[in-house]
DNA sequence: GACTTTATAGACCGATCGGTCCAATGATGA
DNA sequence: TCATCATTGGACCGATCGGTCTATAAAGTC
């Protein structure tokens, strides 16, 4: 109910800590962003870093949302989920002028050592987005388009972290190429492989 | 020669901004850890922003010659190297309480979008970078290690982008877990490829 | 309608931010 | 010996930082 202005705060923060950083955004930058007042800021949050927390786990749950929507998108085969998952990150980029990056790993690199709550929730975070990596890649398997004898587990985890490098790299070039160098990497190394024993 | 002072606050910020991003360093910070003084560092540098190009330019350098060393150690084949490579990663790491991260990496995320200079030099060191990891690939490739018809470039971006990933999720998690996932990733994908051809 | 709780506005706080300025000091060469 | 110029120390600046406080307004609750 009212939590409209709770809610309204931790959007703007989260907006802005993805653009200019938690310590680049003042708390004065999110009370200009939301029309609302220190007082109402500290009412609802301690400090500063007990929203940041708050917006940790926002942006693990909207993550979370998208990457389950892609990655286990219906009647679509493991390369097409994998495409899809990284044409909408490409968009997003490019829709920031590449600004952004990943809402969970930005967090991370800048939080993680300042921090141990944000620093534990966005662990969290990344332990259900390598789980759905590897759903996603069982269910390729399954569907006969990865190798089953690849170890997923594996494979996910480095996957994902293809992906966070991919992102740092897209903002420093200015550039969505390095999404698209994921989809030729798995291309070559996950597809491929089996593409190479047609018996 | 009288280079002396300047270094220090090249040396020194290079370590703080690893360690406190930069924006979570000021100018302060630096002088307190090299003994000097305000007039000293506006000598030398006209802004912060002004160190902050030159501290990525010296870790470019720093970067550049440790993963010469190991990916083109001599009388090691592909595997060797690249643990070579991800062992000192992971040492840095626990030597500085997971506190620290990729030089690059880490000022890349937070200054690509705030300062264009800063983001030029960075990119210009993951270029070169990447064309380390290309290099090492295609001896690998020669010496048999790794496939020959497996695409160097786009392996050699893909590779670096999980390297890069690794690092911020050994960072949240506390843990060098993740740099040895990347051996086995490779192991999977691009050495185990291979053995799975034996004819 | 009286009373309590929740929410908001905004003045204010000391500390710190990046940056300026100038006087003092060091070294160099004529 | 003197002039020159690079270097250093540190007081100082306005702006902003995260956070506190009090007065008020709105929303329930009986």
């Amino acid at each position: 109910m009212n939590e409209t202005s709770r809610d309204k705060l931790i959007d703007a923060a989260a907006l802005l800590f993805l653009r200019q950083s938690y310590q680049g955004t003042g708390v004065e930058d999110i009370l200009r962003a939301t029309g609302l007042s220190k007082g109402s800021f500290y009412h609802f949050f301690p400090s500063k870093e007990s929203l940041g927390e708050a917006v940790a786990r926002r942006q693990q749950d909207r993550v979370l949302a998208r990457w389950t929507a892609s990655l286990q998108k219906e009647n679509a085969h493991a390369p097409e989920r994998l495409a899809l998952l990284l044409d909408g990150i490409a968009a997003r980029m490019e829709k920031t002028d590449f600004a952004a990056g990943c809402p969970l790993g930005t967090l991370a690199q800048e939080m993680a050592a300042l921090s141990d709550p944000i620093r534990a929730i966005l662990a969290d975070g990344m332990t259900h987005l390598e789980k759905l990596l590897e759903r996603w890649l069982r269910d390729g398997q399954e569907q006969g388009d990865i190798p089953a004898d690849l170890p997923a587990d594996t494979l996910a985890r480095g996957l994902w972290a293809a992906i966070q490098g991919a992102l740092i790299m897209s903002k420093t070039r200015r550039s969505t190429a390095p999404l698209d160098d994921i989809r030729h990497f798995c291309a070559a190394t996950l597809f491929s492989c089996n593409a190479a024993r047609p018996d």
